[in-house]
RNA sequence: UCCGAAAUAGCUCAGUGGUAGAGCAAUCGGCUGUUAACCGAUUGGUCGUAGGUUCGAGUCCUACUUUCGGAGCCA
């Protein structure tokens, strides 16, 4: 007798098997019992008959608690009422451990308390679905840099300096020396490129800030390519390419997980590059147009702003040429104009946010030693930084993604909570 | 940090000045195709904390704590 997964179910039609399983919930009668079994691989229905297994197993499998852990021995059979069309024929339970009193029921429960026991909230369905589109999303990721000829590169995690001053960092001791968690590779990236040409990075990135909406954490994971050669417009295009692989690559390789979430999935089969540009300039003309008198040129966008914009699009829109002055100092100017730079925040649709900023960056030396000073920056901790303005600096160009945000889009979740295992949110650290 | 809302059984909530309630979970019983199963019974409470008003406070007032939603900032 084998013992298997429940994903491989179907490959076994007709066959006695033996699988590892939890109990997410049951319901049974006085000669017919179901049990809703999961094994991290998928959910299945088992049926315990009283007739066939005999008193003794059949009152084991009426007793059972909740999330007990447990050893079923089955034959698989097709069953068109099992959304996922095969069931189990129980013949034997063996109790591992027996669990009294789950905290999380198959009833409503509140957000506090779904955070408190986010430990044991991630076995349920819908969690279960989203860390398997998150893992998807991962995987065609590395997919679709690997493909175009990226390198992986991973930038440290401590630093001693910030590659944007404004923000707030996590600070720690390193010895003797201050240094803080990083909140973006972006500049390690960018030595990269000039060593590797095409890269790109996958990690986590820590933001002090006390920001408390559905679309912020303390601790995110961020997809940061950098690329050499590669300019504003071309840029835009990896990105367009990028975000429309990994949308099509959750479709294709996640159906079941995108129906347990209810996601509209005619949303997601139109994502397809290229997607819609808008100048900043032109955006805040339709900001204007549209009644907007809270926001001038030279003001960034809240978060009513870019919704009230990506609402005029079915697919993410890029926001093009913000003003220097609300930019990071590392920018490259527009040719024709030394107000504007070039760079992109990429929208996405129905409220989730940007996802993507990206932006060229500077090469010429003098310029890039002039934003520092501009930025009032510390100019010894990116002398290592100035090195690649001085030695064989080329056009490049960059971007980062917010894997959490685009979680949370892709899967239709309203808050980026339930987007990654354990989240750090402000006033979070448990569990 | 600012604005708004909330805190009652293990969980989700009702109770708006006069004896503390329901559903789910748990326990016991019934039911041969259930799918947040259903039906009957039982168990379960220092009403967030501290003070105040009142003959009487879960309910009204004040402060504090915590949580939720939003803003700013950002991905």
């Amino acid at each position: 007798m084998k013992t298997i997964m429940i994903h491989e179910m179907p490959d076994h039609v007709g066959e006695t098997v033996r699988i590892g399983a939890w109990l997410s919930n049951k319901r049974s009668s006085g000669k017919i019992a179901f049990l809703q079994l999961r094994d991290g691989s998928g959910f299945v229905q088992g049926v315990v008959v009283k007739e066939v297994v005999g008193e003794e197993v059949f009152s084991k499998a009426k007793s059972l608690h909740q999330e007990s852990s447990l050893y079923v021995t089955a034959e698989v059979t097709e069953d068109e009422r099992s959304s996922f069309g095969v069931e189990l024929q129980v013949k034997d339970v063996e109790i591992i451990n027996d669990a009294v009193d789950y905290p999380i029921t198959p009833k409503e429960h509140g957000t506090e308390f779904l955070m408190d026991h986010r430990h044991l909230w991630l076995r349920s369905r819908k969690q279960h679905a989203v860390m398997k589109i998150r893992d998807e999303i991962i995987r065609s990721t590395y997919e679709f840099f690997h493909m175009n000829g990226f390198v992986k590169i991973d930038p440290p995690i401590l630093t001693g300096s910030s590659p944007e001053g404004t923000t707030e960092l996590f600070h720690t001791k390193y010895f003797d020396e201050d240094a803080y968690l990083s909140q973006s590779g972006q500049l390690y990236m960018e030595a990269a490129a000039m060593a590797l040409g095409k890269v790109f990075s996958f990690g986590p990135t820590f933001r002090a800030e006390k920001s408390k909406t559905r679309r912020h954490l303390i601790e995110f994971w961020m997809i940061e390519p950098e690329m050499a050669f590669v300019q504003h417009e071309e840029s835009l295009e990896i990105q367009e390419q990028y975000v429309s692989h990994i949308v099509q690559s959750v479709l294709q390789n996640c159906p079941l997980e995108l129906e347990r979430l209810g996601r509209d999935l005619s949303k997601l089969e139109k994502i397809q590059a290229p997607f819609p540009r808008i100048t900043y300039d032109d955006a805040i003309k339709f900001l204007h147009e549209k009644g907007f008198d809270d926001i001038e040129w030279g003001d960034d966008f809240g978060a009513p702003h870019e919704t009230a914009i990506a609402e005029n699009f079915d697919m993410p829109v890029f926001i093009t040429h913000y003003p220097k002055d609300i930019k990071s100092f590392y920018m490259q100017p527009h040719p024709d104009r030394d107000d504007v730079v070039l760079c992109a925040d990429l929208i996405a649709p129905e409220g989730y946010g940007e996802i993507i900023g990206g932006s060229e960056r500077i090469y010429d030396y003098e310029l890039m030693k002039q934003r520092i000073q501009d930025h009032n920056l510390d100019e010894a901790a990116y002398e290592w930084y100035l090195d690649l303005c001085k030695y064989g600096a080329v056009p490049h160009s960059g971007f980062g993604l917010g894997l959490e945000r685009t979680v949370a889009w892709i899967s239709g979740v309203e808050h980026v909570r339930e987007t990654i295992p354990f989240p750090r949110l402000l006033n979070r650290l448990y569990p």
